[in-house]
DNA sequence: ATGCATGAGGG
DNA sequence: CCTCATGCATA
């Protein structure tokens, strides 16, 4: 039926984009010196699976209510940020739990084995395909195998295809492997590798994480460094290689996404190589995708040319409601809520949106995203340099904030 | 680098 | 509706 015209959304503002005024390739990666906030390896993160602890207590909400008469901003939402002007409050909030997966049922299960992430259906066949060995730069997963026990009781394992297609080099070109020093012309490096080559590998430590302590059987300790399931610190230090050798290689995160979209035929955009690297991923996210990358570094750096080859595919005619922007105090409010309740009712959510003067919808989305981002490996906020991990004040400590008290219905509202 | 969004899959 | 994997659009 030609419902090509009944767009959900906003139909005669840009169905395709005209105006691309980003093509450029700044927007695909990250710039070669912005990068300071990059390393989201979590300093100390003395992490201890909380998961029902709460500590919240100070935040008040204190945000000035002022409603404005927001007619639906579905897609006519200008980001008008100015208003607000107190929206103090949830600041710190952010120091969310790492990831032993809190909420989870009582799987006291840990240790024994790798306990794998079989929710239950089986259907995921690990072991994509790495090359029957692939030269892992660097021998991980020797030390603490203990990765938490992510048995979530939950669901679904999302898909899981490969395609694998052989042949193809980082840039998607079919080389014949004979003469891979080809520079192509229109290739666009925005920079030079001409920095030490190889040979800095600082590897320093990585302190453990989660408590799940793993006692250990006493021999059985693989160090599986190449299949089965990664410990946290494995990927910790993969993301971390990773991005040093991407980085100098001279490719963005937008290329690798790309790349790995010829390589294996599923591309990825910049946002996932990007979380991937700053571990922001969960965890069972990172142990899928680290294949994958790791393959991908293997043939970045085998192939001494660097040819990118910029298959762009067409944004298909999908219109996507324009992101809402939600003012600071706003976010404010909400994130207090989060703290007394993270997975507040339907109910309680359509009060909150009348409160807040958004749209319903727009507030179960926030939450979602919420539970997400503390689902998180690496929990935002982290010290992006060491240093600054003992600069700060006594607000943190061994201990995790943990929000989910316990939350029951609270006013009823229609 | 991230915030809000879309969608698949499962109840 | 939720969780999860992902990504467009942005700050």
């Amino acid at each position: 039926m030609a419902t090509a015209t009944s767009n959900p959304y906003l139909t005669s503002s840009r169905i395709l984009s005209g105006p691309v005024l980003h093509s450029d390739r700044r927007g695909g990666g990250m710039q070669p010196g912005s990068t300071a906030v990059s390393s989201g390896y979590r300093g100390d993160h003395s992490v201890k699976m909380v998961q029902s602890d709460f500590m919240q207590g100070a935040m008040v909400a204190s945000n000035g209510g002022h409603m404005l008469t927001h007619a639906h901003q579905w897609v006519t939402s200008l980001p008008h940020a100015a208003a607000a002007a107190a929206a103090a409050a949830v600041a710190a909030a952010e120091a969310g739990c790492p990831w032993p997966p809190s909420t989870q049922p009582q799987d006291v299960k840990r240790n024994a084995v790798r306990d794998d992430l079989h929710s239950g259906s089986a259907l995921h066949h690990r072991s994509p395909h790495m090359g029957p060995h692939q030269t892992h730069s660097a021998n991980w997963g020797g030390t603490s195998a203990n990765h938490i026990s992510i048995a979530e009781g939950q669901q679904q394992q999302q898909s899981l295809v490969y395609s694998q297609s052989g042949g193809f080099t980082v840039n998607g070109m079919l080389s014949s492997h004979t003469g891979q020093s080809l520079m192509h012309p229109g290739l666009v490096r925005r920079e030079s590798p001409e920095l030490d080559h190889g040979s800095h590998h600082h590897h320093h430590h990585h302190h453990n994480n989660h408590a799940q302590h793993h006692q250990s059987h006493g021999v059985s300790h693989e160090p599986h460094s190449d299949e089965d399931t990664p410990t946290s610190d494995d990927l910790e230090h993969f993301a971390k290689q990773f991005k040093q050798r991407r980085i100098k290689l001279g490719f963005t995160q937008a290329d690798v996404g790309l790349a790995l979209g010829t390589l294996y035929g599923n591309v990825f955009s910049q946002t996932t190589i990007c979380r991937f690297e700053a571990l922001q991923l969960s965890f069972k996210n990172m142990c899928k995708l680290k294949p994958l990358l790791n393959k991908w570094l293997e043939e970045a750096d085998s192939t001494t040319g660097s040819p990118t080859s910029i298959d762009k595919i067409a944004t298909q005619g999908r219109k996507r409601k324009k992101r809402t922007s939600i003012e600071v105090s706003v976010k404010g409010a909400l994130e207090s809520h989060f703290l007394k309740c993270p997975k507040p009712s339907a109910q309680e959510i359509n009060s909150l949106a009348e409160t807040l003067q958004l749209e319903k919808e727009v507030v179960r989305v926030w939450f979602c995203n919420r539970r997400q981002k503390e689902k998180r490996m690496t929990p935002p906020g982290l010290p992006r340099t060491p240093e600054d991990a003992y600069s700060q004040v006594g607000s943190m400590g061994p201990d995790t904030p943990s929000p989910s008290i316990d939350c029951k219905r609270m006013y009823s509202d229609t």
